[in-house]
DNA sequence: GGCAGGTTGTGAAAGTCTTCACAAGCTTTT
DNA sequence: AAAAGCTTGTGAAGACTTTCACAACCTGCC
């Protein structure tokens, strides 16, 4: 199998979801036209993408909804559930908290820790939270899969160092600043101060 | 002036970061490849990148931090302060208006909108929560620039035309789903799941 | 059965982005 | 003043992505 493009990938998550959105209406069949048109491609991209894994469709007739959905789920791993650790009970996370977007794809966080401690122990969104010394036995003790770092930029390379100690081996951070981590982990950023910075330079550009 | 890849901006975004961290600690030179390093790119890339706004280097030297910190800025409109609207009120839009680095890099977030009559009208972490319909005359009267949308997937594609309607031309879209608007908007997502999900298909395919 | 209309799957072409390789140029040393 | 040591700026090559073009195939209709 020829290596997958990170574009493919989060392409896949789109047709995903628009996927369904049509098994919820009750479609049947799928044309790579429409599924491109609700998920923001081409239609050649949308087959081009699917190739990478198999051949799915129908001439003629398109992709059957369902079963494409059901496997793609199977490729990006939401057919099961994944059992998250959130780092820092600021505001932000408990946004991620009560996001309603990850617990419906499969991803359940399960603990919330912070190192302040006049924080540990309270209640957040229906999570204790817990003191980030104990982050090693209780990801080992609750089987936790990924982490999500959402603690001040000053904090988050040394909460990436504990993560990467503690074996976790993928990382969605959302602090503003650039991350070291040994190659077998991925870390993806989300950046949301340098989203609107692309908006800002497209209103200087225009 | 050839076409500026998306790739390239938020670069830059990244460069003045380290750019701004340099200049707190008082160095004065920087060389492509020590910037390359703290902004997480190669050296060639960053010479590339700046290459395509013009020569700010010293063969031999480097770049000065000061004015190549300045020049970004400039470059991406981050020597001024925007106005932001922001759209919904729940916990994704608390956490957005505590976000440091928005401030911090001159985005204001100046007025936040809500459908809900029961939050209109309430404080929200030192701001009135708006009527959306009113929309259009606060964001002229405030002369706002960008606008962030945080709202439940269902009324995303509702708010984005209506900040259509009102004249907004680029909107930072937190709703994890595909939004349409004409050609001359410009739209960037933020989709946390899909960054989760590419996360899970790494831990399957290793 | 054969034709019309529609859609997939894919090799090849085109386009975009990244990396390479090296001349040009600055500073320091001798 | 020439050589050594760095570093920039950039044309060209290479790698990767997207788009094109079209054969292959399915269904429904005559």
């Amino acid at each position: 199998m020829r290596k997958i493009s990170d574009a493919t990938i989060t392409r896949l998550s789109r047709y995903y979801r628009s996927l369904a959105r049509l098994e919820r209406k009750n479609q049947e069949m799928v044309s790579s036209k429409e599924l491109a048109q609700t998920g923001g491609a081409t239609p050649v991209q949308v087959r081009k993408d699917l190739s990478c894994f198999g051949q799915f469709g129908t001439r003629g007739l398109g992709y059957p909804v369902c079963q494409l959905k059901e496997t793609i789920a199977h490729i990006l791993g939401l057919h099961r559930t994944w059992n998250v650790a959130l780092v820092g009970a600021g505001s932000l996370g408990a946004a991620l908290i009560s996001y309603k977007e990850f617990k419906r794809q499969g991803f359940h966080i399960v603990a919330v820790f912070d190192k302040d401690p006049a924080k540990v122990g309270k209640n957040k969104r229906g999570l204790i939270i817990l003191d980030i010394k104990n982050l090693p036995e209780v990801s080992r003790e609750l089987k936790i899969d990924m982490a999500i770092v959402a603690v001040p930029k000053t904090e988050a390379q040394s909460v990436v160092n504990l993560l990467v100690q503690a074996g976790f081996k993928v990382i969605l951070n959302f602090a503003p600043v650039n991350l070291m981590a040994p190659p077998q982990v991925t870390i993806r950023n989300v950046n949301m101060a340098i989203e609107l910075e692309a908006l800002s330079y497209r209103l200087m550009a225009n």
